[in-house]
DNA sequence: CTCTCGTAACTACGAATGTAGTAATGCTAC
DNA sequence: GTAGCATTACTACATTCGTAGTTACGAGAG
């Protein structure tokens, strides 16, 4: 997995849309946009959607006009490097100070902390279990 | 508390200089920068910390040269701002799935997340308790 | 066959960013 | 008391970002 390209506010936005739609024309990307109350002109999500074809974070289909977009990189993979950008450029690394902090905004409650070491330790039961029925053990 | 300004990565680099410092000259922070393997022109210097000034997230000390700057906010106060837009902005608010995403990268334990809890269990308790021994419980 | 409309490609452009140079000015050391 | 040096103030400049206009084209409507 290639690192993936940088992305600039305004294109991480252009990203989620088609993240949600899966695949999609300018208009789709367009209306998307929209309805998460964020207008553009259509020339717009050209121009962004073009930076990102440009940078390879999405993949364009000429094949048929209006041609399809298709994001390059799974949503989790851009959302944890954008994460680890962060920690590192605001936090300096120490991910667990920012959790601190987080709880201390009361961004996130106890509870929200409590069910997220529960599903780290069913993950973990997971792993060390014999048959795990997911397809992500191949090989790769 | 006034909403602390905005800040770019620069502005934030010179910033925790100048936290670590307290306050000091724009030569100090030069050399507190260059500490921390980020060497800049002292006009460079100068400049970041003259745009800080201007948008009021350093004061500066006229009053004998050469001018000593000092940070008008609390460190903790901007990194957690930062980090709602961050949430806001990348996990569209989900805190938790930020969290979890932490963990899934490996860098957040088990144990630190266990650390973390503690830690809010106490203050936690601390709150409740009749005699608040710390000084943060003044009005403000 | 011509007009128009959706779409693609290219261009535009002001604001912000990161980095730094030049001009002005006043204190220090001879 | 004059030449330097540290420091401040102003200016510069290439790049990126966000947003969008202009040009060109091909396919359908009449």
């Amino acid at each position: 997995m290639p690192r993936c390209p940088e992305m600039t506010p305004a294109e991480l936005r252009v990203m989620k849309a088609l993240w949600q739609l899966g695949r999609g024309s300018v208009a789709d990307v367009r209306g998307e946009l929209a309805g998460r109350g964020n207008e553009l002109a259509y020339t717009t999500v050209m121009t962004l959607l073009g930076r990102l074809a440009i940078k390879q974070a999405v993949t364009v289909d000429k094949a048929r006009e209006p041609f399809v977009y298709k994001p390059a990189f799974r949503r989790e993979s851009v959302l944890r490097e954008r994460l680890r950008d962060f920690v590192k450029e605001v936090f300096d690394g120490r991910a667990d100070s920012l959790v601190l902090g987080l709880v201390e905004d009361e961004s996130l409650s106890r509870e929200e902390l409590r069910a997220i070491e529960k599903k780290i330790d069913e993950a973990e039961a997971k792993r060390a279990a014999p048959a795990p029925p997911t397809t992500r053990s191949r090989t790769r």
